[in-house]
DNA sequence: TGTCGTGATGTGTACGGTCACATTCTGCGG
DNA sequence: CCGCAGAATGTGACCGTACACATCACGACA
């Protein structure tokens, strides 16, 4: 008849087969030097057997440290966020993190509680992948004091930033059209409050103006394939543009696909160009000329600059990954 | 002169400023009843007062319950098992869970060492989203005590599974072809030792033997529009086939793309099934026929089966949702 | 040979909760 | 007005670990 619950091994019950006292385990555990050889490797030896396993909750509780990293991402499904908490994750596991991912609605509310969520959990540090613009009054008024990083943010009143220059992004490919000769372009743009759409935007702005082209209002999307097509067919009504910059590459493809249907060729007719290089992009019909921006490296490198902070380095970074220009095929000269 | 670090405030003084014990405020912390609600309210105050926050590995520590839920996800960022993550997570935390998610390549150590890893951060119940054969193997060796769930799987050994039946949409393309007329079919498939990929293969050639075709070697593929494209390269030298069935969309979008440029018309002169149906699928051109399944839905089912067998239900279940055929335009009678 | 420094190891305690059990406070029937 | 059941609340122990400090063994050195 055996116990019903057979507990874990505990720190103890090592100690006691090895024959040493629990701190002597602990300290092997721990890497702590002053221990002899021939002890370590004795209860190293013992902690095989049982498969002794440390409590990381009792750690925590003693340490105060959670060993984990928290991810605030937006409540979307996108290529981007996506890929760049997946190179967290990664990165974070190989440097002994863990992370413990909150995706978040773009309200003040959820985005105050995601926040909140995440110090109930103790995690010792934050990256902020909500690109809303209200996520910096939700992090000043909940007093964040552990150390922070924010994706996707031109901001520089934050402690740390990351991210892709999204302004020159957008004046990347605004450029390249103009440079192709064209005058007319529109602009279909991301979600209003979205930080890295209205830096697209303003990169597009600068550019028409700097070129003192006519101005045309862009037109507000919300990243979808779907509002793309939609937002074509509503433009083929007054088909007086010859080239159109869309936010994201998704957008771009339900562009595309409505202009083809109103009988528009790109790039003969109409040139596309689109941002983020998602991988299927150079197997759009045609190949679509984008912005590429690396989200994995954002990833990679916002957690470094997270676990600088942790080992005590101090100073606010601001980094900034310069986007590039991938011509394809779905731009022409004018 | 401040201390250095204010310690956060724990239970005792809470208990301390509402004038009751530590026991008490425990009680209300845990909606227990025999309170009287004037004292529940005097230490909700506190609690509010004070911004009081139960420590989670103090809980941990005592209880044995992490309150978390693991996540074993692939090592990829594909649209299917991204979206079925978020979904879990979404569900996890309106139950009162948190989500730690853990990527992992399709080889067995890093399969192991995923599962290892949850293990040690005494995760509740695991959830297993790495579609690879290899992680049954693990899951035996490592005599996993805890409750988990395997998503994509068709196997029946495990104790619950929650997938689309990748079988049946395999064979729900396939007939789709045969019903428009096609003899000459092509399969390209997912990677060799992924479930699903071969779920959908078995799908395929099922029907293709009941029809009595003639059977085409699946070429096996690696999910990638890139792949897709260079397998159409490789096929437009003997382009002996009318209809081609991709194992997911992006495959299709990589193949389409080979075929115009080889000047091979869709669907006129081919017709080509994906699977998966990606938000994008709708507006590729032609607007991709392929297979649904629902991402999200798998994500809540298998939570909900996990939460279930947490509150003490028993009982294997292997739920299956039925996929469905989206018929578009890449699509058309031989 | 006694003292001292140093490496190796052991002991006590705290971390912040919850659980089992003990105790006190109520209101009500006899 | 007492006794008692049941509600409300308090006390002690414990969860598994790390840290601070105490202790011990041993060789070097005066």
């Amino acid at each position: 008849m055996e116990p019903e619950k057979v507990r874990a091994p505990n720190i103890r019950d090592v100690a006691r087969l090895a024959g040493v006292s629990y701190q002597t385990v602990s300290r092997v555990l721990n890497d702590s030097p002053n221990i002899r050889p021939s002890t370590r490797e004795r209860v190293r030896q013992v902690i095989d057997e049982l498969g002794y396993q440390p409590n990381q909750a009792a750690r925590a509780l003693v340490t105060n440290r959670s060993r984990t990293i928290g991810v605030l991402s937006g409540d979307t499904a996108h290529y981007g966020p996506t890929t760049s908490v997946h190179a967290i994750e990664v990165a974070a596991r190989q440097s002994g993190y863990r992370v413990m991912i909150t995706n978040t609605a773009s309200d003040y509310d959820s985005i105050r509680s995601g926040l909140d969520f995440l110090r109930v959990q103790a995690v010792e540090a934050i990256v902020i992948i909500a690109p809303q613009v209200r996520v910096f009054d939700a992090i000043a008024d909940i007093g964040l004091t552990i150390p922070f990083v924010t994706l996707d943010s031109t901001r520089r009143d934050t402690s740390h930033s990351m991210s892709v220059d999204q302004f020159a992004g957008g004046r990347l490919a605004t450029r390249h059209l103009i440079d192709l000769g064209h005058r007319e372009i529109e602009h279909i743009a991301g979600p209003r409050d979205w930080i890295e759409a209205d830096a697209r935007m303003r990169g597009f702005l600068h550019e028409i103006n700097e070129a003192e082209l006519n101005t045309r209002p862009p037109i507000l999307g919300d990243w979808t394939a779907d509002f793309g097509y939609h937002a074509g067919r509503e433009m083929l009504r007054h088909p007086d543009f010859s080239a159109v910059f869309c936010a994201n590459d998704q957008m771009a493809l339900g562009l595309i696909h409505a202009l083809h249907e109103g009988g528009m060729r790109v790039p003969q007719d109409v040139s596309v160009v689109g941002f983020d290089d998602i991988p299927d992009a150079a197997y759009f019909w045609p190949p679509l000329t984008t912005v590429r921006q690396d989200f994995a490296e954002i990833g990679r490198r916002s957690l470094a600059i997270i676990l600088d902070e942790l080992r005590g380095s101090t100073g606010a970074s601001h980094e900034q990954i310069a986007p590039e220009l991938v011509v394809r095929g779905s731009t022409a000269p004018a």
